[in-house]
DNA sequence: ATGTCAATCGTTCAAATCGTCCATTTTTTA
DNA sequence: TAAAAAATGGACGATTTGAACGATTGACAT
């Protein structure tokens, strides 16, 4: 319930003594502060970034506000794409969000858990769907549980600062798929840029409203769905010609923009892949990721 | 409208019990006066003054700790609504989420805190994009900084227990409003259900088959947007017809069910607010309320 | 004004934490 | 391999914290 923990718990949840976590408090290894009367206490988050830059794993993390360990997590990529895949299919939410959170800790980007675990697994479950496998409502419940765990992980992505420079992004109107726009939102967060996803639906003309507004440095366009095609095209051109207009990089990507849509279109990069956006945001210079 | 605290307000504001909060007081840490009983009242800038002396980080990750450092804290339900909305169109998410955690915080149960704040909040927005206010992608935003907040709380809501009464409900295709299916899926998880919102644009066929699979004890339908009207009726009937035939409590609710409409659709309950919800869910007495 | 209910009062008390020292284990160095 | 260095876990008295208690006060509705 509360999201400051005292060194008892903490220590329990690592599965250390009290003696070395003050220790690694007072060396600076864990952020903590101090009450009035000199006790300490730990934030989650510092907590799980703790973990994450010692490769430790909690002992009980029910500690820690997260889900119980109740199965075995997974060592290799395949084992987490796999157990991500049954969770989200059985509709397993705990077992989900342990997968990522184990990859998280593990040091994995959030880059890689997105390409290489996330999307893997949502590919499978459309394939089971196109196969009939599945029904829609296990693929819908799992957009739901996808979209919980990333908002999850966001919260502990450290607050960007303020003078970072700004992207800002969506889908269009017609295209409903959330889960890209929020990695993208992640993804770009983890290489230091204030990014702000707007979410999905958007009509061309709020989005060139947003960009005259906010004048963000980057805009990213998710593209996952196309109704019609000109009305598409129409709209983006909208997009392109304001980003032109005033400066900003527009990136895009998503399964629907196949290499015939891609002709007809303009834009300063396309993404395959989140690891493409990274790498691209990279060579713009305009941020700096958070850790070396 | 006084700017005086009291010692309740502090200690949550600042994360610390009454009880040392008293201490400090006397210690002469935090400056306060007492009224003519004897109580103590703080002013919001002498809190300030303390968490800065003591080098407490008004800066970083505590803002869920420090609700106070912007002297935004809400103390009426009119204040909540309104910084609220303020956060919301402006994308200011810290200041949206610590409204909302204040509330929570002070004991508000989910149930009004949707009803009486987020929805007043949603609802005001609404109206200024109809005056044309407000951009669209402003209202998008703030459509997407809630999901993450209620991402937030939903993971705070205790472990539901195994056996307590399932409720699965979403919304229908061409619904896409997230807003309202997420918080009854809170609501019902608070009034000790075991609650699964499936999401936004769900075809009434996989919802038929989730209730022949799952065997819920009740099932929802939230309807914020109706495109054909007979389409709608068509799709709504299958579903209530399974619901029927599978003994499964049917409730409806949303801004697009007006009295017209009701009259064409049978249901077991239709619920105006959160209030109402949990009220009838009460009166079916198939689950217990986790406290209290 | 009067009554009602939640918040706060001051106090007490058990549990947790503080800083520090020391024995033991693990890692690094000679 | 042996010695040195570093990290760990446990124990100590003193201090701090959080939760309880009955009595009093504040806010609000009638």
């Amino acid at each position: 319930m509360d999201r400051s923990l005292t060194p008892k718990q903490v220590a329990q949840a690592i599965g250390v003594s009290e003696a070395s976590l003050k220790r690694w408090c007072d060396k600076g290894l864990v952020r903590a502060v101090r009450t009035e009367g000199g006790h300490r206490r730990m934030a989650v988050e510092d907590v799980l970034e703790f973990l994450r830059s010692t490769g430790r794993r909690p002992l009980h993390a029910d500690l820690l506000q997260l889900p119980v360990v109740r199965s075995a997590t997974s060592f290799t990529l395949e084992e987490s794409i796999r157990n991500l895949t049954e969770g989200l299919l059985a509709g397993d939410e705990d077992l989900a969000l342990r997968v990522v959170f184990d990859l998280y800790l593990a040091k994995t980007s959030v880059c890689d858990i997105g390409d290489r675990v996330i999307v893997e697994a949502m590919r499978s479950i459309g394939e089971r769907w196109s196969n009939h496998d599945v029904e829609p409502y296990q693929e819908r419940r799992a957009c739901e549980i996808c979209g919980h765990i990333l908002s999850q992980l966001r919260a502990l992505i450290p607050i960007l600062s303020e003078t970072a420079p700004l992207a800002i992004g969506g889908t269009l109107s017609g295209d409903a798929y959330r889960m890209p726009t929020l990695l993208i939102e992640l993804v770009l967060r983890e290489a230091g840029w204030r990014a702000e996803s707007f979410g999905t639906g958007l009509p061309a003309e709020t989005l060139c409203a947003a960009m005259e507004t906010l004048r963000p440095k980057l805009f990213w366009l998710s593209v996952s769905h196309i109704g019609s095609m000109s009305e598409f095209l129409e709209r983006y051109n909208l997009i392109y010609e304001c980003s032109q207009k005033l400066k900003i990089f527009i990136v895009v990507g998503g399964h629907a923009l196949d290499a015939d849509v891609r002709r007809q279109m303009q834009y300063n990069a396309f993404c395959d892949s989140l690891r493409h956006l990274v790498n691209f945001v990279a060579g713009t210079n305009l941020a700096r990721p958070l850790v070396g």
